[in-house]
Formats: C-alpha cells, sequence, structure tokens
RNA sequence: GGAGGAUUCGCAUAGUGGCCUAGUGCGCCCGCCUGCUAAGCGGGUUUCGGGUGAUACCCGAUCAUGGGUUCAAAUCCCAUAUCCUCCGCCA
C-alpha cells in the first residue's frame, strides 16, 4: 500500500514510477479519483452522523411532549445516514481496490525498463567451464546425492531426495548460513509454513503470486513460498517502539511454489523445484535506514557466496522486473558452468514502507509520534545453491571438493564417487 | 468431532439501551514537593481518518469481526473468527 499523502502531494513521482516499471500511469489516477470519492462520501456521513448524535442527545433530555416532535425528525435522519454509510463503504471497497493496485514507488537509482534492462555492478571470481564439463544431476546422481527419480515416483515432477552426503550438505549450508547470520546480529527463527489467508494477504502474495501459491482448501491455509510471510506477518499489527536499531531475523524453512505456467522450463535437476528450503533474512526498521540496510543485507548475501568458493555478479534489478512492493532489489547469480551462464542464488528487496503499511506495522519516531516502519527481505541460502556448488567444484576424477566453510559440518574435503 | 467459557485503552479490570465525552488500578510521560533515593501530590496518556500544511482546536470512526433491532448499541439479537477449559479420536 502506497502512502496516500504522499501521493496526494506528488502524483506525477507515481506517474514517472508506473512508466519506468512499463505499468500504466492511469492506475494513479484512478487512485486518486476513487480516493477524492472516498473522502467526499465520508464527509457527508460525518455531517450527518454528528447531527444525529447531537439529536440523540437532546431526545436523552428532552420531556416527553418535546420528544415526539425531535422523534420525527431523527427517524428521517436515520434514513440519511444509512445512505451515506452505504455510499461510504462502496466508495471505500472501490477506494481500496484501487490502492492494492498501484505497485510500490520505485527508487530513484533503480533502472528503468523490463527483465533484460537489469545493471551488471560488479563480477566477483572467475568463470570456468571445465572439460567434459557435467550438470549437477549428473553429478548428484552419480555420487548417490539427488534422486530426481524416486522424488518423481512420490510426489511427481519436480521433486526430488536429498540422500547421503547432498542431504549433508544442504544441511551444512544452511546451518553456515544461520550462524553467519546470527554473527552479524539476526535473530534464528523457525516460522510457520502454512499461513492464513490475511498473513498471505498482507505480504502481497496473493495478488501477481496467487498462481504460484498452495492451498489448503480444507482449513484454508496456504503453504508458503517464501519465509518472508510468516517473518513480515510476525509483527503485523504491532509497534516495535524507536527501532534506533532495526530488527533482524533469519529463518530457516522448507518453501512450496506450484511453478505454475514454468511448463518446460529447468525441468533438469532441482533448480526449479516444488518445494525446497531456505534461509531467509528480513529486517524492520526506520525508513530513513532502510537503504543502508539494504546494502547490508546485499553484502550478508556476498558473503556467504564468497565462503561457497561461487563465481558470482551482482545485478540492480530494473523497475520493470521488481515485485510489487520493491522500490529496488538486487539479486547475486552464481555461475553455472553446464549452462555457461549465471543463474539467481539470492534476491534481497527493499519494500520501503509498503508491506508494513498493509500489515500494520509502526514504530516511533524522533518527534515520538506513530510511523510507518520499512522492510528488507534477502535470501542467505536456498537448495538452489547446490547447483552452483556441485558444478564449479566437480573435479576431473567425478568427485566434489566441499568448499572450506563448510567442511567442519560435513566432517570431509571431498565428497568420493563410491 | 462435541460441550462450555472468554474477547473492553500498553497490561489488569469495571461497565444490562441515553448519566460512556468508556471509569479505576498498574505502567508510561510532564510537573510539584523533598539533603539523596523511595514515597507523596497535581496533570497527561486508545488508535485511525478528515478539516489541514500545523504538536493547538473541531468533527467522525473505533469496546474481536461482519450483519441486524432502535430515534439512539460496549450494552439487545444473529453469524463468524480467535483464545482457553473439558470430553472423544489420533500420533
Amino acid at each position: 500500500m502506497i502512502d496516500l499523502r504522499a501521493l496526494r502531494e506528488d502524483p506525477d513521482a507515481y506517474r514517472a514510477s508506473q512508466r519506468k516499471r512499463g505499468a500504466s500511469p492511469d492506475s494513479v489516477d484512478a487512485l486518486l479519483s476513487a480516493d477524492a470519492d472516498h473522502r467526499s462520501a465520508l464527509q457527508s456521513f460525518e455531517t450527518l452522523r454528528a447531527e444525529q448524535k447531537g439529536l440523540g442527545k437532546q431526545i436523552a433530555k428532552a420531556s416527553p411532549d418535546e420528544k415526539q416532535g425531535l422523534l420525527a425528525r431523527t427517524k428521517t435522519l436515520a434514513e440519511e445516514v444509512k445512505t451515506a454509510e452505504s455510499r461510504v463503504t462502496a466508495t471505500a471497497a472501490a477506494f481500496e481496490a484501487a490502492g492494492r493496485a498501484l505497485p510500490n514507488l520505485v527508487a530513484g537509482e533503480a533502472p528503468a525498463g523490463g527483465e533484460d534492462d537489469f545493471i551488471v555492478l560488479r563480477e566477483v571470481g572467475e568463470t570456468t567451464v571445465p572439460e567434459n564439463v557435467r550438470d549437477h544431476l549428473e553429478i548428484g546422481t552419480a555420487l548417490g546425492l539427488i534422486d530426481t527419480e524416486r522424488g518423481a515416483k512420490t510426489s511427481g515432477a519436480r521433486f526430488y531426495y536429498l540422500t547421503g552426503d547432498g542431504a549433508m550438505l544442504q544441511l551444512a549450508m544452511l546451518n553456515l548460513a544461520i550462524q553467519q547470520a546470527v554473527a552479524t546480529g539476526f535473530t534464528p527463527m523457525i516460522p510457520p509454513v502454512l499461513v492464513r489467508p490475511d498473513a498471505m494477504e498482507g505480504t502481497g502474495f496473493l495478488g501477481e503470486h496467487s498462481d504460484e501459491i498452495y492451498y489448503l482448501e480444507r482449513d484454508e491455509l496456504y503453504l508458503v513460498g517464501t519465509s518472508e510471510v510468516p517473518l513480515a506477518s510476525y509483527h503485523s499489527g504491532e509497534n516495535l517502539g524507536d527501532l534506533s536499531e532495526p530488527r533482524r531475523y533469519a529463518a530457516w524453512s522448507s518453501c512450496f511454489r506450484r511453478e505454475a505456467g514454468s511448463y518446460g522450463k529447468d525441468t533438469k535437476g532441482i533448480l526449479r523445484v516444488h518445494q525446497f528450503d531456505k534461509i531467509e533474512m528480513f529486517s524492520f526498521c526506520r525508513p530513513e535506514d532502510a537503504e543502508a540496510e539494504h546494502r547490508k543485507l546485499l553484502s550478508y548475501e556476498e558473503q556467504m557466496l564468497k565462503k561457497m568458493e561461487l563465481p558470482y555478479r551482482v545485478i540492480d534489478v530494473a523497475a520493470g522486473d521488481l515485485g510489487t512492493s520493491a522500490a529496488r532489489k538486487f539479486d547475486t547469480e552464481a555461475w553455472v558452468p553446464s549452462q555457461g551462464r549465471y543463474r539467481e542464488l539470492t534476491s534481497t528487496s527493499n519494500c520501503t514502507t509498503f508491506q508494513a503499511r498493509r500489515l500494520n506495522i509502526k514504530y516511533r519516531d524522533e518527534q515520538g509520534r506513530n510511523a510507518v516502519a520499512a522492510t528488507l527481505n534477502g535470501t542467505l541460502a536456498t537448495t538452489r545453491w547446490l547447483v552452483s556448488i556441485l558444478e564449479n567444484h566437480q573435479q576431473p576424477d567425478g568427485s566434489v571438493a566441499v568448499p572450506k566453510a563448510l567442511q567442519p559440518f560435513l566432517g570431509k574435503e571431498v565428497i568420493e564417487p563410491k
């Protein structure tokens, strides 16, 4: 949800933001007129209601004779109040719908354009394609780390088992990520992954992503596609005090995605699956600190990538490819030798006050007034990372070298063929 | 699955149709008093929206949520949600 006062003050900024996303600025004007309708309906209702309350007080004190006269007038007034109120309800619904239709104001620095208009901020590490390169599925199958056939037998396409050292490798990576997060001031969390409609709605996932979400109809619960949902919802409806320090959480969770509309895309291996595990960082902070916090989340992601000894690049995602809630987004993409290109491993978004406004998350500002907080999220590790780890660390003899940082968890330096 | 109870300001509670402009206590904020501290005294303190740019003032909404009855609802009626207790079933 957009800041309406800011919108009224400077609608052009929002029109420009829409154009930058490649979306129509008409939705800005639709919201403005819905807002005006709603406010005028509110005002006429409030005037009538004030009159009704005043008369009610007179009646309470009036003598029986006077009462009769007053009652005649209040009866018609009651009708007027009722119609005015229903007009308020109707305009409010239209206004809310228009409000939901407008995505967050894009940050000034974010590049304009669509999916392909990102800017590469930096490339780190050397990308190589080994001779006789094998993809992660070949490696994983040969070493007994990944079993997609039995995954399909049990659950269908895009499901898999991680087995033996494959399971250990993932646990090692997730543990390392949590450890790093705790060391940098995050509170570790294991959140619920089944959530109610209002939690899903509040984080904005029921809009553009609704096809992606598993829904348990009998129980009216959604399976989360990311722990961003339960983490954002954690403080919903709360006032977080002065927020002089950001509140940071890092959650481990399984994530579930239907991958509707991705038929034929990345069908091999574990690059795109219905269920995976993830460590997600989430920050609540003052709006003025959000940009610096965003940089921090990005730097934590890069730290993890370096610990995994992966070549990667950082991109500044273009406006048209931002989510509804994001004002700016940085992705990191790791090198995948078998494909000869970079693939997204992490994504960090600055949602400014957009998400928190919907979830009603406040803090107390310098003047002691309640104000809307900012929220940010970022990925610290996911199952997909295994793709890049296995492929970049494959060795000519068929083994895979374990990154140094994971060796203590795994108890070995190399995963050897059996 | 079944039966009961609960939901009121940050917390605890009072409140059975107009006296609610929601009381009280705790907490918190401001002040007074006082060698210091504690205590005591006085004042303030739900949240959201609008007038409106404004910390003042005025208006409206807000007693879990949504409907209804009424000139008038925290209060009466209906539905729903959540929490708690108990029973049953299951791991």
